[in-house]
DNA sequence: TATTCTTTACTGAACGATCGGTAAGTTAGC
DNA sequence: GCTAACTTACCGATCGTTCAGTAAAGAATA
């Protein structure tokens, strides 16, 4: 591969180096895309308005995309893929119950903060189309197995049983998913930080002992 | 365009007054407009939309409101007034300061058990208009009179001072404000079992002791 | 080397659909 | 008859998408 090219030209992809007048490959697109997605919502964000942020005519997106719900997709399939290899980790299937949580919850943190605004997105999904539904599902699956690890922990007798265990969950969501809403990559917290920060208030709270 | 609302031409039904076809008064298009919104999102829902939730025709809306974005503006106010209100409640004033923290994150659970989907909306905006960003605007300000709490709380000795503060109190609203995407009212979980809940897991944690 | 062909990566104009909103006429109850 | 509360018909703007055309560069042919 020739990486001695200027940055603005020749963002080729493959195997051989075509002609490309810039660089507006499907990666590009998809990060602007999510980025306009995120500050403006789905429904707000034009294909106009995306051709403007790249600096080209809305009809050369659809050389490189099927369609606006396409863009939408490739970048759903992006963050709940990402957050689905967590759970295929060896760490997240050995140890006790609630090792094997604080690995996920660690994983989860991890994933946000690296794929940030992908995650931002499918976040903020509501199910308005089948793509939308068909995230939701995974999502919900998703939730679903870290649900199942706090009901472990607790019948091991390491987290609390006096409050709701599916509340317990949620409020453990809640939190961590909140992250996206002001988690800025490059400032004085380090994502190592963050993720000791949300499991200690998270484990132990906020009162001092 | 009045600041205030109340217009003077609003014959409501309370007194009986005037003619009234169907009952589509403000009320009842805002609580519908609402629904609406929070399912499809702001953009996405259409005043045609609207007007078929209603069983009426859309310009028939426009007698009873200004536009699609005073719908919003409604909306947003009822939301964020009802929570500034917490602040100004005696018990925000006095007590200590983890005293006055527990109550108003007690309060704002009351709210927004009691406002839920007007609360929804509200959490949801993102800026895209001068109505949203004024909302944004306030809802900062509430935002960070819970803040200037927990550091209170912090000097006095009642937090714990090993977490960055300001992660604590983000933390901390993503917990609470996350309620709006999965609390049913009229389910198993009361308004006030869900509040002792939340306090619960956020000043002592997830672990048992 | 010179010419032609093919592929890539676009441009610019236009499409039908839908959007929020308006104008003007109509009906129900006092 | 007056007015509140609509209805029907329509407006211009914008939406996502399509399509015919084309410049640039490599590949094939001579």
């Amino acid at each position: 591969m020739s990486e001695s090219n200027a940055p603005s030209r020749t963002a080729h992809k493959g195997g051989n180096g075509r002609a490309q007048r810039d660089a507006y490959d499907l990666p590009r697109v998809l990060e602007i895309a999510v980025t306009a997605f995120n500050e403006h919502g789905y429904d707000a964000t034009s294909m106009g308005n995306l051709a403007d942020r790249l600096g080209t005519s809305k009809s050369a997106i659809y050389y490189h995309v099927a369609g606006k719900e396409d863009l939408l997709r490739l970048a759903l399939e992006r963050a709940i893929g990402e957050l689905e290899k967590v759970l295929d980790e060896p760490g997240a299937k050995s140890g006790s119950a609630a090792e094997r949580l604080r690995f996920v919850l660690s994983g989860a943190v991890r994933v946000l903060v690296d794929d940030l605004p992908f995650v931002t997105l499918l976040l903020r999904v509501r199910g308005n189309s089948d793509i939308e539904r068909s995230a939701l599902e995974r999502r919900r699956r998703f939730d679903h197995a870290i649900s199942r690890l706090v009901d472990e922990a607790r019948d091991e007798g390491s987290l609390r049983a006096d409050v709701d265990a599916a509340v317990t969950t949620r409020l453990l969501f809640g939190m961590i998913n909140s992250i996206v809403e002001w988690y800025k990559p490059g400032g004085s917290i380090t994502r190592e930080q963050l993720t000791e920060d949300v499991l200690t208030v998270a484990f132990d709270g906020l009162t001092k002992r």
